[in-house]
DNA sequence: TTGTAGGCGTTATCAA
DNA sequence: TTGATAACGCCTACAA
């Protein structure tokens, strides 16, 4: 900057002034300014800029398990979205569920001076509070899709048990009395809400959930699942499915195809090309786009100065009926 | 820093020495000062570090169309996932096909000093001269998936015009002779070699392209041509599509639920649940995660100090049959 | 309308 | 083994 001003032979708070279009300079001067800040190729360092005191670094830092779910691409897309219209740029890391990636990805960001983190905690932790200790109240946290475990912050949920719930009702609507689950492992607080909704459902129906139709596997296990479903006796098999979410629906798509019409399905999350597959696949559906919007609106919330007590929003969820979920089961005697 | 220094007895240096595990620090002091920081909940700020070293700020940036698209969120889990080897962090923006909004990343991006720019540049742009004048040779720049326009600058690319080409002969070889062609305006350096290679297994076939077979559209305007292809008179109405890419694919599998098995369908670029449908899709696949990589790693060999004429690097592509491509055309009369 | 002084949080240099 | 001091590039406050 320096450089510019002897050139134009101006100080340097002269081409600060220029730069950021502060009023106070004489047209003349700023054209020379400007010729010299073109002539040099001069941009402004907002790093430097923002180590001023009470500067910002217009910064988000976004923390998830993994950009190439559609799941998770879509928050992202949000959240950048919000954060442009307010000037501010985006920091994504993907941490896979490992919570030593996440803690590194957390202190990487932190040292950056994001202004604000949103945040979908890596399954199995149970503790946030080094996050408390990490951040100290001087950066404002948002959780996505799960909720922090013993330190209270701003959240934003899905419906995850009603959702279940009314998935695994709309299947028992249609007569089903024998449902399997294929979900992650209950370390995920979505997937155990998620069971729980499942077996909420049907204890309301008087009936009791048989632990042979329940699989708890990575999402990319779905398929051996899915199989040993289909090849057990049939006074055990299953007449439908609930997958947990958009990988296992993905997966047990694939398991089951061309055996189709043998099993209903239920998915939870929607997904691409859900209406044009062989069988058009029902699914409790949400918003996710939403789901970063809104997180990202609690962060500048807190960064316009609210000091309110942490909230925490639940995003409804609603069933779309495509074909899948609403196989019936077969009639009459089990076939053996 | 101070705070942490004065809590520990020592001076703002030793703490410095401290938080970068420098030798010449006593063992005694080191862990008073430890125990400093971690009572004030101390955090080094990396804007600072990185301004004061003059050096790196450990941040890639990176500008695509949109997150949300499978093929570039691929590329950005590539590019992160090769950043994070490094210890770099990545900026990620979405300019969905607006230069003015690209122009803006950009600049956001630089004025935070990252310390590389990965680009697939807004289509349309012709010039990109003022780049050059923008980041004035401080800032390595890589081109994806699109080439810079007058200017020399690392770019990997796919054999766009290779795939397509392929793709035709390949419905050529069915004994299709009218192929409709539905992709983007061409002003799209993908969609117009795209159609080029559409063309050139056309002529090399001794066939001439039909003008009323060439639909250019936006990505989310496909279902109408596909349609107006579908109503075509007999005579000139096609035996087979090829889509230009994953989104005018979707489209055109969208348009042609419940009547798959009226024309043949090969798509550029491959598709989650492509084998799955109810025509599973024959796609040109290629490798996007690679293509991210392959830019990251030309991004990092600048940054490694190479000073190597620009690289330009271009990724094979590869035919997957799977149903769709494999339809053949209506033997006998044409029907009224 | 323009300029000077000081400081943001860090590290490099050199001295103690 | 430690510390004082001067940058890094910018902006705020105040003066001229």
């Amino acid at each position: 900057m320096q450089d510019v001003a002897d050139r134009a032979q101006v100080s340097l708070k002269t081409v600060s002034r220029v730069i950021n279009g502060e009023p106070g300079v004489a047209a003349a001067t700023a054209a020379r300014v400007k010729r010299s800040i073109a002539d040099l190729g001069f941009r402004r360092n907002d790093l430097a800029r923002s180590l001023r005191q009470g500067s910002t670094s217009a910064t988000l830092g976004l923390v998830i398990e993994d950009v190439a779910n559609p799941f998770y691409s879509a928050i992202a897309q949000a959240v950048e979205s919000t954060a442009r219209e307010r000037g501010y740029l985006l920091i994504t890391g993907s941490c896979e569920e490992d919570p030593e990636r996440e803690r590194e990805l957390i202190r990487a960001l932190v040292g950056r001076r994001v202004d604000a983190l949103l945040l979908v905690p890596a399954g199995g932790e149970r503790d946030h509070q080094w996050l408390e200790r990490e951040v100290l109240g001087t950066t404002p946290v948002v959780f996505l899709d799960r909720p922090p475990h013993r330190i209270e912050a701003d959240t934003v949920l899905l419906d995850n048990a009603g959702g279940a719930r009314m998935a695994v009702e709309h299947l028992l609507a249609s007569g089903h009395r024998r449902i399997a689950y294929v979900g992650d492992a209950p370390d995920l607080f979505t997937a155990s809400e998620r069971l729980a909704g499942y077996r909420a459902a049907l204890t309301a129906a008087g009936l009791e959930a048989d632990p042979r139709l329940i699989f708890q596997a990575t999402p990319d296990g779905t398929a051996a699942p899915v199989q040993a479903l289909l090849e057990l006796p049939a006074e055990v098999r299953p007449t439908a499915i609930f997958t947990g979410n958009n990988r296992h629906t993905v997966g047990a798509v694939r398991a089951l195809r061309g055996r189709e019409h043998e099993v209903a399905l239920v998915g939870f999350d929607d997904f691409e090309l859900a209406e044009v597959l062989a069988m058009p696949t029902t699914v409790v559906r949400h918003d996710s786009f939403r789901m970063g919007a809104e997180a990202a609106g609690l962060a500048f919330a807190r960064l316009d100065g609210s000091t309110a007590p942490p909230r925490r929003l639940t995003l409804e969820t609603e069933l779309v009926a495509r074909g899948s979920g609403e196989i019936v089961p077969r009639s009459g005697e089990p076939r053996r």
